[in-house]
RNA sequence: GGUCCUGUGGCCGAGUGGCUAGGCAGAGCUCUGCAAAAGCUCCCACAGCGGUUCGAAUCCGCUCGGGACCUCCA
């Protein structure tokens, strides 16, 4: 089957065709890094990581380029003051480029915690200033975009009844049209600075206290919000590249934004398929800075924040995401993510068991019906990967095995109920979905090795004292390390096993 | 106000014109020195009201509820 993706331009599902096979370009729009990223921001990451690990298990080479939008006018979160001159005296003191270091750091260090493999180019739009300056000053060639007052805006209205005729007005990626905006956008400051309330703007001037300025052929400034994703994607990814990605509330305007700026520099919209994941919901509310609702990656990691009841692993939270489909809300709660949690220790202990089991190839089923219900469940894994990133029916399937591993592992049955090749696709199909697709891997923390000799020693102490029926012993060696986080399990041949909380 | 999405069991969440989603929680059983795990079984829901259909949770209409975007926003 091909694979088959959900377009939001078209808006209908559709067959993935690469624009130069084997060769895909994924471009997706990255962080703000003038604050710290929280749970909503994971999703469109984890997201478009199981994209990007997918499609190259499909066998493209793709290219995955992802921005870091460190230019604009930024301010240390929760301290902007009200006052004008308590604001510049924040500003004075601290330089923008330590504030956007700062949350760069801490942006990658969360996504290493997730395990999102790093894009193949994270360009800054700091580091891009001169691509934009020359895109913008092509728009203004075109007539597409004005000067006024040192600031450059895009001529909404032009464009729209030019690239009307032909079939591509603005408004066409997120269903709107124009002149229900023309009736219904907010005043903002400035706006008599533009021809039309639409218009957006391309560069904007700035006071001479503000400290992130360039040079620009407009006077000082920094470059509009949506010019640098036009910018770094045409020169990373071409005029026309495969799939853009990002989430839902980017679509209007940034995306509409984006198309038009592009449209109007490289004459086509400048990606074929576009994708946009849903919200994260808290309290059945968009998690989002205006809302004021974030639970901030590290309040998440540590327990340390009021809507929480406990700290969640980095891979709980993965997990909790991969088991919705990505173009669904997803509503967080403490329960959700506590049944995550043991959910995924279900899935892991079971998975990392069987991994370590070796399998005749030969060997023959003895229990056919089973062998082919377990074959049907690991084929169809792909099929629902191919059927737009349907991560949760994946995840549904895989706890549809564990149980005959679970069984094979407490010897309910027998190895020979599947045949050896069952059990060894089994392995493989595990292992790619599981580690190398979903990207999941076992929360694992440092002198793992030592740890687990120490606790052999102790199994053997407790397996002597259960000998000699000693069960005092026996209990208080079981009890403790329970109470520090040790599971120990009697197994039926008399030996232990041992997993951690 | 405009545009659009959505309403699934205690909770989270797939799905879709007829066939068990799955997870977590809860109940019972098996195993066990006792536990814990694990396995088995049960809990069979699709907002309400109409309509289309042999058949709808799934399509259409209305009502009620929730949400997103229109402003920085993943």
């Amino acid at each position: 089957m091909p694979l088959k993706l959900y377009n939001s331009l078209t808006r209908q599902k559709e067959v993935f065709e690469p624009l130069n096979a084997p060769n895909v370009g994924m471009y997706v729009c990255g962080p703000t890094v003038s604050g710290e990223s929280h749970l909503g921001h994971a999703r469109p990451f984890i997201t478009f990581d199981v994209v990007y690990r997918f499609l190259m298990h499909l066998g493209y080479k793709v290219r995955y380029v992802r921005n870091i939008t460190d230019a604009g006018h930024f301010e240390e979160e929760g301290k902007v003051a009200d006052d004008k001159i308590a604001s510049k005296a924040i500003l004075e003191k601290l330089e923008p480029m330590e504030l956007v270091q700062k949350y760069t750091h801490l942006y990658h260090w969360a996504m290493d915690q997730f395990n999102n493999l790093p894009p193949s180019i994270e360009p800054t739009a700091t580091g891009h200033i001169i691509e934009q300056i020359e895109m913008i000053k092509k728009i203004m060639q075109d007539g597409y975009a004005y000067e006024a007052n040192g600031s450059v805006y895009f001529d909404v209205l032009k464009y729209n009844e030019d690239y009307s005729k032909k079939n591509q007005p603005y408004g066409i990626l997120s269903g709107r049209n124009l002149e229900d905006q023309l009736d219904t956008t907010r005043e903002l400051d400035n706006q008599d600075e533009k021809k039309s309330k639409v218009d957006f703007a391309l560069w904007k001037k700035v006071p001479v206290e503000h400290i992130m300025r360039w040079q620009s052929p407009w006077g000082e400034g920094f470059p509009g919000w949506h010019i640098e994703c036009s910018a770094m994607a045409t020169k990373y990814l071409g005029k026309k590249f495969d799939i853009h990605g990002g989430g839902m509330d980017l679509q209007f305007p940034h995306h509409e934004c984006e198309i038009a700026q592009s449209t109007v520099c490289n004459h086509e919209i400048p990606a074929r398929y576009w994708m946009h994941n849903n919200m994260i919901t808290i309290n059945g509310r968009k998690m989002g800075k205006s809302y004021n609702n974030v639970i901030k990656l590290s309040e998440l990691f540590s327990g340390n924040h009021h809507e929480l009841t406990q700290a969640y692993t980095p891979m709980t939270v993965r997990f909790f995401i991969l088991q919705s489909q990505y173009r669904g809300t997803l509503d967080f709660s403490n329960e959700a993510l506590q049944a995550s949690e043991k959910a995924l220790r279900r899935l892991m202990e079971a998975y990392e068991w069987l991994k370590a089991q070796s399998f005749v190839a030969g060997a023959t089923a003895k229990d056919d019906n089973l062998d082919t219900q377990v074959n049907t469940w690991l084929k169809e894994l792909t099929a629902f990967m191919e059927d737009d990133f349907n991560t949760a029916k994946v995840v549904a399937n895989l706890f549809e095995i564990i149980p005959t591993i679970n069984s094979l592992k407490d010897k309910h049955i027998s190895i020979d109920a599947l045949s050896g090749a069952t059990w060894i696709f089994a392995q493989e199909q595990l292992t790619l979905f599981i580690e190398n697709i979903l990207g999941l891997k076992v929360d694992s923390g440092a002198n793992r090795q030592q740890l687990n000799s120490v606790i052999q020693l102790l199994i053997e102490i407790r397996k002597d004292a259960k000998a000699r029926k000693d069960f005092a012993t026996s209990d208080k060696i079981r009890n403790q390390l329970t109470d520090i986080g040790i599971q120990l399990k009697d197994e039926k041949d008399g030996e232990m096993s041992y997993t951690f909380a």
